[in-house]
DNA sequence: CTTATCCCCTGCCGGC
DNA sequence: TGCCGGCAGGGGATAA
């Protein structure tokens, strides 16, 4: 249940797993995984292609591949994965180790020619979606053409955020989860961030005062950096996992007390998602002045 | 155009 | 113990 934080992570641990490697060949289980997309390119950019390097933007992971011989470092391909609800990677250092029920895709990699282990993606609820495409057109992809900047690496000035919510009626937490808008805020992070800056998810995004606006702003790229590094240490991907940093201060929490002021904590419903608030620190009407 | 609702899937948890 | 409804951190399609 990736948000921009465990997407990162995967960014970073396929940089360690996939350096020096190549692709050998791969295996899907589970054609869903396509979802019907185009699979004309799987072969010549999944049979034989080097590893170049891994991207993040919002969500999605992308790496970048190359079947050119060495020396000629420009990548040709991109398998683009989204891990959408329960979607993760993990890397088996021996093919010998046994799948699960719930493996979609194996990549085989080789390093010098020698076997190098497998990349396997594993999704419970299959709701993850894997594309290969010309790495010259990645971003001509509809899903990632259509993303706003992304959150961490090019975070929304206060500017951009008044000129998002401009006359803009809906909650300002379904704004901020709206991938177009800024892409990889997902709702754990909504909620922790509105909690931080005292605003209510449910204020209509024109109606939030301009300081918070800003508020918002620079709390965003604090908190995903918090929550990146904070896993990051202890070898975690998902958030809130065993042995995993407390990054939740609210979520999930109704009827606990606010770790801030003590007032119960209240769930509701936001654009068809679970959003948890405190009734205290942000109320729906903020004094303007 | 905006906004709300349903759908896709499987697993888990609490209540009866 | 078993069954059932509700819920889950994703986004897309569709309807109003």
């Amino acid at each position: 249940m990736p948000e921009l934080p465990e997407v990162e992570i995967h960014a970073r641990y396929l940089r360690e797993w996939l350096a020096g490697k190549s692709i050998a060949d791969y295996t899907v289980y589970d054609p869903k995984l396509l979802d019907g997309a185009d699979s004309a390119f799987w072969d010549a950019a999944l049979r034989g292609s080097r590893v170049l390097g891994i991207r993040r933007t919002a969500k999605y992971l992308l790496i970048d591949l190359t079947d050119a011989p060495e020396g000629e470092n420009t990548p040709r391909w991109t398998l683009v994965v989204h891990l959408r609800m329960t979607g993760k990677l993990v890397y088996d250092a021996y093919v010998a180790e046994s799948l699960s029920k719930w493996t979609r895709l194996s990549l085989f990699l080789t390093e010098n020619g020698e076997p190098a282990g497998r990349l396997r993606f594993e999704d419970i609820r299959r709701f993850g979606r894997v594309w290969v495409v010309p790495t010259e057109q990645v971003f001509e992809l509809p899903e990632l053409a259509s993303l706003g900047p992304d959150a961490l690496q090019q975070p929304s000035s206060a500017e951009r955020l008044k000129e998002l919510c401009a006359g803009v009626r809906r909650p300002i937490k379904v704004l901020l989860m709206d991938q177009t808008a800024l892409g990889g805020l997902g709702n754990i992070c909504a909620i922790e961030v509105l909690h931080r800056v005292g605003v209510s998810p449910a204020i209509p995004a024109c109606q939030v005062p301009e300081d918070r606006l800003e508020a918002i702003a620079r709390t965003i790229p604090e908190y995903l950096e918090w929550a990146i590094s904070a896993q990051e240490r202890r070898k975690l991907i998902y958030l809130g996992e065993p042995g995993a940093v407390n990054v939740f201060g609210i979520y999930a929490r109704a009827g606990e007390p606010c770790p801030r002021c003590g007032t119960t904590i209240v769930r509701t419903v936001l654009g068809g998602r679970g959003t948890f608030h405190c009734p205290a620190c942000q109320p729906m009407l903020v004094d303007a002045s």
